[in-house]
DNA sequence: CCGTTGTTTTGAGTTATTCAAAACACGCAC
DNA sequence: GTGCGTGTTTTGAATAACTCAAAACAACGG
């Protein structure tokens, strides 16, 4: 655990309802592709819960309702689902690989320079934003990734009142 | 060396002249508060002359000049650096760390999904760019970041003609 | 129900990076 | 110029976050 718990902490509703119940979990699975297996499910439904999660957190989420679940087989399940479309995988700067499930849309992120928690931003420009960079130097763009960085609201109000300056970035577990 | 050669094969001038001269360097380095060393300076100078290096690749660099020094040297030198402000990490999925002479300017990086060259790229949206999300969740922000993703134009070129395709980097967000 | 093929477990390895203690050296004071 | 204090570098080792591979296992089409 170099930086921080980069997660969330429960309540996040993502702008599109995340599906939870079961079947409807097993059919997103099915239909990308892929066999529908418990560790699946439950690694689905753990992202469902705690969007922009590494894969220890969701490991540990996932032994609680599956104990047996090796972290491996975490990793894997996160690297089926990328590949098949059900998630998408982060890597903001100083930290482990988030994953969140992918809503196709292109939204963006915004990571708390102190405490690691990221949002999701939409994109201001529009379906494709900054898609088109004035001189690309000869590349075919593809894909364009904004990531944000800033205070989240807590850390303002915590810096804010807390004159006594200690903190600042790279706090431990701090959920 | 997981992945690619992330690196800048030579004539790749930054469009500020670097500077290189070994007084000038030195100059730099006192200006950032830092004390003047043969390490510093050698890997200033291999920063100069390939930017978007890897630390493994500067400490290679620097060998050749300078074959007393360590890995953890040239660590301990970026981190200087950058703490200083003399140096900008930027760290795109996939890959280690890169590093680069910072210009001060917000520019941004174009990365190849094939062979990992990256490049510069000046943002298209003028000063402070994409800086204001519509949205930023209360975040006070403060920095935005911006990665293209793409073909190089030599990676193009290599794709059209070679019809016979083993490629592909583990490609990322190609969507 | 059965076999095939895709998954997961088990076990181990790798890479990029960081930590810590001791040797060293830059550059100011004298 | 020389000595010294503090910042650097070397040496040595540890860690986090993944990745690889072989064997055990289980979905699901037939």
């Amino acid at each position: 655990m170099t930086t921080t718990g980069m997660t969330e902490t429960s309540a996040e509703a993502a702008h599109p309802a995340p599906v939870r119940t079961v079947d409807a979990l097993a059919d997103s699975i099915r239909a990308a592709g892929l066999k529908v297996t418990a560790p699946r499910l439950a690694v689905l439904r753990a992202l469902a819960d705690a969007p922009h999660s590494t894969a220890d957190r969701l490991f540990t989420d996932v032994r609680t309702e599956l104990p047996g679940t090796s972290l491996q087989a975490v990793y894997g399940v996160l690297a089926a689902f990328t590949a098949g479309g059900l998630a998408r995988k982060i890597e903001p700067s100083g930290s482990a690989a988030l994953f969140e499930r992918r809503v196709g849309d292109n939204h963006h992120h915004i990571v708390c320079t102190r405490c690691g928690t990221v949002r999701d931003v939409d994109c201001a420009v529009g379906e494709a934003p900054c898609l088109t960079p004035d001189d690309a130097a000869g590349f075919a763009v593809r894909a364009a990734e904004v990531t944000y960085w800033g205070l989240c609201p807590a850390c303002q109000v915590e810096l804010a009142t807390t004159l006594t300056g200690p903190p600042l970035l790279s706090n431990k577990g701090a959920r």
